[in-house]
RNA sequence: UGAGUUGACUAGGCAAUCGCUGCACUGAACUCUCCAACAUUCGCUUGCGUUUUUAGGGGAACAGGGCAGAGGAAAGUCCGGGCUCCAAAGGGUAGAGUGCCAGGUAACGCCUGGGGGGCGAAAGCCUACGGAAAGUGCCGCAGAGAUUAGACCGCCGAUGGUUCGUUCGCGAACACAGGUAAGGGUGAAAAGGUGCGGUAAGAGCGCACCGCGCUGCUGGUAACAGUAGUGGCAUGGUAAACCCCACUCGGAGCAAGACCAAAUAGGUUCCCAUAUGGCGCGACCCGCGUUGGGGACGGGUAGGUUGCUUGAGGCAAACGGUGACGUUUGUCCCAGAUGAAUGAUUGUCCACGACAGAACCCGGCUUAUCGGUCAACUCACUUU
């Protein structure tokens, strides 16, 4: 089975399972541009959810452009299983171009990798 | 060829790989779920309810290849409708909107054709374009005076007054009473304009033409235009100021509305028990915990399904109409998401790609926009 796919089951889709990432984050990763939440989800697969703005971002346009980029990377990055992150852009992430954000991205997915391996690490 | 006007169309293309959403099709087994012949458990009202299970069938999910997948503005939410729920005899008031005429349309504040006014050399463009003798309000500055108009400079001083002269008829001077809206000056605007007559000087005071009002006639469905007569011109502007007149409008919106419905709490009702009891933990006993327990019903939250895309639909042809548009025939099915799909990467070509993303659906308007294509028309120049 080819990996790289993106169906229902790796989306968050309830306003209570957001809420749960919310509350109970474990790891935050920072870009002047967006914020990352993210927490281990048991024996799940890895589901990414979205949260973009009015404020941060007016255009319709600017905010589709920003959820294909970001679901495009999830879905590429290499990530553990069982994790739930999710993706809050903040102002200016539209002014961005395409091939920068997505190098951008990429670094912080593989940050975010990092911090996971190291916590499993310590737990065993 | 250049400059311009109007209208219509288009909105990067192609290939490969990976990915998303929907639709129909195909598919071995497993899982979940619904229906369920036959069989089966229990109950009694003895043919029904109920329990379990299965042949078989449907759905979800999964896999496979196939087909389809944002716009001219999808936007602003400024108008008008459909649809849904609520309200509703009829009439009036309030409030909001519209405002030359005729037509188109489901309807409109939109569109088409026509009329008036303004701009442009022209094609053409712009136009809230009803009423100011129903009433109220406002009209800065400047200016003598701004709507019951007005005398600063100027002009006149016929008439009256004063002074002088006198041939006693009157003449001259003064600019005092006054007369005067022609000229100057102020202003966006000074009480019709120009010319001639007239006069002391002037004035629609009289006349001619133009303008304006009224009345008639002719053309036109009408707005209106043309024309004849007449009035002597009397009362400026502002109604996107209040207002008056005519016409239109019930309210809320797909988070409308309809259906299914867990857990928890609470409601109604029935049954069992009422403490040596009941319920939970457990195979059972002891034990521990708890003080009611069990069922049914309806409301209804999370969540889900539906509304949800076949429509005042698109395309083509013929016919009617100046046109907006209408009629008929044929043909096509063209996004339906719901944390919300329509994308990413690479290669390649060129004019190097703007504004920008469906959210119940249509008709308009407005605003944003890199470019490209086509048609009709106007003007200028050149050639024939």
């Amino acid at each position: 089975m080819p990996k790289f796919k993106f169906g229902k089951d790796q989306r968050l889709l309830k306003a209570s399972e957001f809420q749960e990432v919310f509350d109970l984050n474990t790891f935050k990763i920072s870009h002047p541009n967006w914020l990352l939440l993210a927490k281990f989800n048991g024996d799940r697969e890895s589901r990414l959810g979205l949260v973009i703005g009015k404020k941060n971002i007016p255009t319709a346009v600017g905010r589709n452009f920003i959820k294909r980029l970001v679901r495009e990377t999830f879905r590429k990055s290499d990530l553990p299983h069982s994790i739930d992150v999710i993706f809050l852009a903040r102002k200016g992430a539209d002014k961005l171009s395409a091939r920068d954000m997505a190098l951008l991205l990429q670094e912080s997915w593989c940050r975010l990798r990092q911090r996971c391996n190291d916590s499993k690490a310590k737990n065993a």
